[in-house]
RNA sequence: UGGGGGAUCGUCUAGGGGCAAGACAACAGAUUUUGGAUCUGUGAACCCAGGUUCGAUUCCUGGUCCCCCAGCCA
């Protein structure tokens, strides 16, 4: 069912409820998610497979196929099929037995082009790309008639078949639509229908040496399989006269509807197909599946989860204006769901040593750790404790600032599931002066969950007991632009001048709490105060890797970063 | 200066002649053995100008601005 309420459901919602009521169409819907395999999908895909899909789960009785419009051979491969049906699995959607490809559907389109011939509706223009373009006309004057376009109908079956059978070179000929060439709509200009390609397709192998446009494939590919409302994005809505003039030609029996959405933009990212491969080629980023990047696949390897990603698709809704969507709401979706479900732990990545002066040699205490807060049946486990520990070097300062509740000299802190510590001294290194234990005296009343001391302090620190502890690689993404819209390059700016420098930090030495022993790829965690993790595919039992996912909401170093501003 | 779309808080999205709603973000407070989570609160918008109307963000007219289209790409 619609998790919209009555009267707030997006505009397709809209229109396919009324026409379920009018029972247009025998009163259901059936839709299709139709990608392209000529690369990988985005995020941007996301929204229109849980568009599509999630409206025929909506509706009773509906259906979403998935079909991949491989009508390019020069383009698409069968990898990237195979890549998208993992994707679009791992989203959570399931297409069951109506997995299809407009190849599928090459002999029927052929036959609706022959029957346009034989209608006077379509013929085989003799004209180069070149002039093609040249006789189209411009936006602001009409186009001029071919002179190939009054040939005969049995000269233009003759010619269809020739291209048809390899008889032609590419470019010599192709296949139109007899529409106006003076139409204010340039789709409208005579399109183009089929175009010879002599090169081998990647289901048909060899059998076909001419291919059909996406204006012709794809209404008939909609009308074959039944499709009810075709939903499609804004760059195609002036092509819809012509997915009309399509389907009333050809004489079908189902007329889906197209509807036009606005594609989704991310701030701090880009979306085009052409950018993303930009950045892998030019080795801005590591390949298609690098955690920075809106792919699934670098979503899904950055630790992202498709309830996640699903949130966040009905939380930006649907519409036709254009729109760039904060990508703090796909942050914010991320954290709504690990929260629930994440398991904590306890991880310190940029290690201080810390010696409990006050607490006996060769000692260890196993201590109780609740797993996740959020929900109980996760139960509890077991952390070491001892004398030598390590904490976040960011939780010490020698010169504390205002509002700082964490470590420093003379002061307390409370070590999670542990004891309350005070810091006693400080070790530096005599020449760089940089700071390299703390000593501290724990006080033994104030054992976690003992109850026998009131006494409050203002912070509690997360460690990791030395002697116990995991070595990790931590991997931390920053935003992959360092502006919200690299999209919009101002005049003569290019895309790649805003790549942000920084967007990938690599923290080695890390020390993490025993619990991740053994931790699979793909398993997440929350390291408590930090943030959510995923255990990264590079990671070996040697060698964990783990990529951090999203922080924390950090409120600290908003006060922080407020003090520094306020000092100016 | 052809055609097709679009314009509501900073962002995304509702609403539709009569109090402009929600989410994210921001800010403030409560709470807290995660400066997390949670809870409460605050600030924040109808592109402009006319017209119709008791009343217009909504309807009408005229502007303005933004996006898309001149592939044998999709």
């Amino acid at each position: 069912m619609a998790e919209h309420p009555p009267g707030s459901q997006d505009f397709i919602r809209a229109i396919v409820s009324r026409d379920l009521d009018a029972q247009k169409h025998g009163g259901v819907v059936h839709t299709r998610f139709p990608p392209e395999p000529n690369g990988y999908l985005h995020i941007g895909h996301a929204k229109s497979i849980c568009l599509n899909f999630g409206i025929a789960r909506e509706f009773a009785g509906g259906l979403c196929n998935l079909r991949f419009d491989d009508t390019n051979p020069t383009k698409e491969n069968m990898e990237y099929v195979e890549s998208i049906q993992e994707d679009v699995r791992w989203l959570g959607f399931d297409w069951e037995e109506r997995c299809f490809f407009a190849s599928d559907y090459f002999e029927q389109f052929s036959d609706y082009a022959v029957l346009l011939i034989k209608k006077g509706k379509a013929y085989v223009d003799s004209l180069s790309a070149d002039d093609i373009r040249c006789y189209r006309g411009t936006l602001t004057e009409p186009g001029r008639e071919s002179p190939y376009r009054t040939r005969s109908v049995e000269e233009n079956l003759h010619l269809f078949a020739k291209m048809r059978a390899g008889e032609c070179e590419e470019g010599a000929h192709a296949l139109r639509a007899r529409i106006d060439m003076a139409s204010p709509n340039i789709n409208m200009r005579d399109p183009t229908l089929y175009r010879i390609r002599r090169v081998p397709h990647h289901r048909t192998g060899t059998t076909w040496n001419i291919y059909p446009t996406y204006d012709f494939a794809h209404p008939l590919s909609d009308a074959l399989e039944g499709i009810t409302h075709s939903l499609c994005t804004l760059e195609f809505e002036d092509h819809r006269p012509l997915y009309e003039w399509v389907l009333n030609e050809c004489d079908v029996a189902c007329h889906s509807q197209q509807i036009e959405f606005a594609r989704l933009n991310l701030t701090y990212t880009v979306l085009s197909k052409r950018k993303l491969a930009g950045l892998i080629e030019e080795g801005h980023v590591s390949g298609w599946n690098d955690p920075r990047l809106p792919t699934l696949m670098g979503l899904r390897r950055r630790g992202y989860t498709p309830e996640a990603i699903r949130r966040f698709c009905e939380h930006i809704g649907v519409a036709k204006r254009e729109n760039v969507v904060d990508v703090a709401l796909l942050e914010h979706c991320v954290r709504e769901d690990l929260n629930a479900r994440a398991q904590r732990v306890m991880a310190v990545l940029r290690p201080l040593r810390v010696v409990l002066t006050n607490y006996p040699e060769g000692c260890v205490e196993e201590l109780t750790a609740v797993n996740n807060p959020e929900d109980p049946t996760m139960g509890t486990r077991t952390v070491p404790f001892s004398r030598v520990l390590y904490i976040e070097r960011d939780d010490f300062r020698e010169d504390p600032p205002k509002k700082y509740f964490r470590l420093a000299p003379g002061r307390e802190v409370r070590l999670r599931y542990a004891y309350i510590i005070e810091c006693v001294d400080v070790i530096k290194d005599e020449r760089t002066g940089e700071v390299v234990e703390v000593h501290c005296r724990y006080d033994p009343d104030t054992k976690s969950g003992s109850g026998r001391s009131a006494r409050k302090v203002k912070g509690t620190i997360h460690w990791v007991s030395a002697a116990h502890a995991l070595e990790a690689e931590i991997r931390l993404f920053g935003h992959l632009f360092s502006v919200p819209d690299p999209d919009h390059e101002k005049a003569g700016q290019d895309y790649r001048s805003l790549i942000n420098p920084n967007s990938l930090e690599s923290v080695r030495g890390c020390q993490v709490e025993r619990a991740l022993q053994g931790a699979g790829v793909g398993q997440r965690f929350q390291f408590e105060r930090q943030g959510y993790f995923c255990v990264d595919c590079d990671s070996t039992s040697q060698a964990l890797v783990l990529n951090r996912i999203v922080a924390l909401r950090d409120s600290w170093s908003k006060i922080e970063h407020g003090q520094t501003q306020d000092r100016r």
